[in-house]
DNA sequence: GGCGTCCTACAACTTTCGATGGATGCGGCT
DNA sequence: AGCCGCATCCATCGAAAGTTGTAGGACGCC
């Protein structure tokens, strides 16, 4: 076929490490140039090794997956980074593709299709999971209608933290009535009733921290 | 050594199924005599492989690890089974344990703890990660305090739904009041002042689903 | 049996929330 | 400039949520 393609593995599971090694161990136009337990690992690994594609989990300690993303893609403009997650919140989806993610896998994938992504990455292409796609595409039809204004995000975010209107007011120097403005809006955008689901759905959707 | 330990694999994730196989295949004493990418599956399988270990994850399509691993625990005595999973929410944790596993894993695990840890369980041992150990120690060193019954679990999830107390009276059959009366011991012993708050707090703790 | 504890249930009252309506100010567009 | 859209802000009012107090019934424990 083609010439070899260097992957680079960052996880920090010492097994999907091994997982990811083995499957593309079957393969011969796979070569594994370095394992990577966290994002900061990753990015230097990435300075030193130069590999064509890198396999990145989202979630990782002392630095995460998106971070390291951003990094490598301004640092390592040779690397092309493929995220692999298990689960795809759509704030998750759109930040690494921010980042500069070229890719987005689910950590159910088939064999088969994790062989095909990483060879049309390789090819300067881009690769979606089809799951991935289809809420990005939902996300993007659904206008921006809702786009939380960043008044609004601050009030969300306390109310997630539990405080009553009356404490958000105080804090953010407004009076109670301007609060319940907010989030008036808030549920309007989120298609909720009440505050309570507001935050379920925020934090579903990734828009407010877990 | 001693005789082969037979292993069964059950994960929804072809790459970590394929991780734990690759590691396991560099010890001598084991032997994976099948593979299951959901709890059901899981199950029959031990029927027909007798496994001494079944590495299971919790959160599985079809049938949960939960599930499966209490019908394993009835249906294959001479099975025994260890949990190996991502997150550990006091919750899972306790639900594991009763329904009959005998070992509870991170997958962050080093390779060297794997093979202790299953050693350990094919010896007739148990055996916990030290995560784990530790959360357990702590919920139970915290009194029943916090152990809601099953009315004000019922109230709680349906307040996670974003009902309103008149909805869930009537869906329970009893008045608004019950379930304000309810909500306040809910409040108490999660110590929160309101709804939302308990709501978050409920899903950090595992007491509800997401 | 008698006792305490806890789950469940209800009612009256206070506080908070959410709905409705409207005002101001800023920036883009024609 | 003039208009429009939108974010931000405030006020009022009915409807929820939360507080407090009380009580019957089930269960385990002297």
């Amino acid at each position: 076929m083609s010439k070899t393609i260097k992957v680079l593995i960052a996880d920090d599971h010492p097994i999907v490490r091994s997982g990811i090694a083995s499957v593309l161990a079957t393969q011969p136009d796979f070569e594994i140039v370095g394992e990577a337990s966290n994002g900061m690992e990753a990015v230097t690994l990435c300075a030193e090794q130069r590999p064509d594609v890198v396999l990145m989990d989202l979630r990782m300690p002392v630095l995460s997956g998106v971070e390291a993303t951003q990094r490598i893609a301004r640092e390592t403009p040779g690397t092309r980074v493929v995220i692999l997650t298990t689960y795809a919140t759509d704030g998750e989806m759109l930040r690494a593709i921010e980042a500069g993610a070229v890719g987005y896998l689910l950590k159910d994938v088939p064999h088969e299709e994790l062989f095909r992504a990483l060879r049309a990455i390789a090819r300067g292409e881009r690769y979606l999971a089809p799951v991935v796609t289809e809420r990005l595409m939902a996300h993007l039809q659904q206008p921006t209608r809702d786009a939380l204004t960043q008044r609004e995000l601050e009030v969300l975010r306390h109310v997630a933290a539990g405080a009553a209107n009356k404490e958000i007011a105080a804090t953010l120097g407004i009076t109670e009535p301007t609060v319940k403005a907010h989030l008036v809006h808030i549920f309007e955008k989120l298609d909720v009733e009440n505050r309570t689901s507001a935050v379920r759905v925020a934090v579903d959707r990734g828009i407010i921290a877990t």
